[in-house]
DNA sequence: ATCTGGCATTTTGCATACCATATACCGAAT
DNA sequence: ATTCGGTATATGGTATGCAAAATGCCAGAT
């Protein structure tokens, strides 16, 4: 008799209550428009626990996760928040993104092989006619998003994919506020096709200079021209 | 009448159960030698509840916060680990470390007075002579630490210095187990003179780069005489 | 009319109770 | 003797209960 070989991966997940309730609640918080209006939203662990179903130490457990990633701001005795970034620290996150991306892209130019970086370009081969940015500006926000974090994944640093992970969670949430730019768009993907090009040339430091000057760009940009947050 | 202006600072911390659980806890592991041994260390929810006098809900909720930072690692219905980094993982700690602190830099050419880069100075003062850094190493390795902690302070980034917080703590974790090394410690005081002098002198990119050199040599050395980490 | 002080209500924080699952032990069958 | 299966026990996940604290309201005083 032999042993049937199924060479099975091992299931090792019984998904909890709570983090069934963490990924519930961060994805209705972030793809709510916290910063629409002035007043804070209160989260009441009885209505949530009611809503949900559930009792309120699970929630309670799910806050407290979402609390640590910057999502939900809890005062003690008084509740938990659904937490507002101030314009520093939207203006921080965007330097820390700036630090970890341009790291991203010098691993990239060291470790990614040619296959990969051509998928960079080929995400942007649908937008070569002139114009064809600002006639689908809403596609091409998507398209954005996914080159940035194209750039984490090909660097295969798990962890700077994780770190970033939230910040680009924080930074939709203020992009709802802002109404998509023309002329930033047109402009972002120039400086997209000259970072793929360095990122081929595989010239690390220019690669990462760019991807720097990307965000810190960004950074200026809030710094400027947001006037609606704290 | 007038109302008296005291300008008090309000007090709004009623530091609950939980806070002090999550730093009593932290604390613990941080000091504690995880890579002594091989089996792993359980953390029993009833085991600890008892030993602090509470009850296990205060302490699921500081565990909960662990885990999200990296300290504790649960397994459902399992339990909890004190958490052990692979040899991969503290590696892209470093290269984490490598991209927030050479940002950290760029930001202190930019932003730091002369008189808070002269402090960086200071603190190597007293290992002038010959040999100093070798007859007080343990010594040293608080400065090397403070060196690096001030360097993210002075960047005036919030953000930058409470990301790097915890990954200080988790490569104190993995120092414990590296005896102090004498020549890699005398090669490090040279490369923070060179990299203060880059910074006195407000060079951005010299300063950036000495910078994360600095770190990836580091890493280069984890990788290449580290055996004990899976 | 406004301000203050106390009571009622609400809600969090912590403790406890209960339930489901994982592990360990032990006996029976091969 | 070894292996398999069942049961007991332990432990984590969830629910609920209780007490302290915060808020809001209302009455009374100024």
């Amino acid at each position: 008799m032999v042993v049937a070989n199924l060479s099975l991966k091992a299931i090792d997940s019984p998904v909890v209550l709570k983090d069934r309730i963490y990924h519930e609640l961060k994805s209705a918080i972030t793809s709510m428009n916290v910063y629409a209006d002035d007043d804070d939203h209160r989260l009441d662990e009885r209505q949530l626990s009611l809503e949900l179903g559930v009792s309120r130490t699970p929630v309670r457990e799910a806050l407290c996760r979402l609390e640590n990633e910057g999502f939900v701001h809890t005062i003690p005795r008084r509740g938990a928040f659904v937490a507002r970034k101030t314009k520093k620290e939207v203006l921080e996150m965007i330097t820390v993104w700036a630090a970890l991306e341009s790291m991203a892209a010098r691993l990239i130019t060291e470790n990614a092989s040619v296959e990969e970086i051509a998928t960079l370009r080929e995400m942007f081969s649908s937008y070569d006619e002139d114009g064809a940015v600002q006639a689908r500006i809403d596609e091409y926000s998507e398209t954005n998003v996914s080159f940035h974090q194209a750039l984490f994944r090909l660097s295969r640093c798990d962890l700077l994919s994780k770190t970033t992970e939230n910040l680009f969670l924080h930074m939709r949430s203020i992009r709802m506020r802002t109404i998509a730019e023309k002329d930033r768009a047109s402009r972002s993907i120039i400086d997209h096709m000259y970072i793929i090009e360095a990122l081929e040339a595989r010239d690390t430091e220019l690669a990462e200079r760019l991807v720097r000057q990307h965000s810190l760009d960004l950074g200026r940009h809030v710094e400027e021209s947001v006037d609606w947050l704290p």
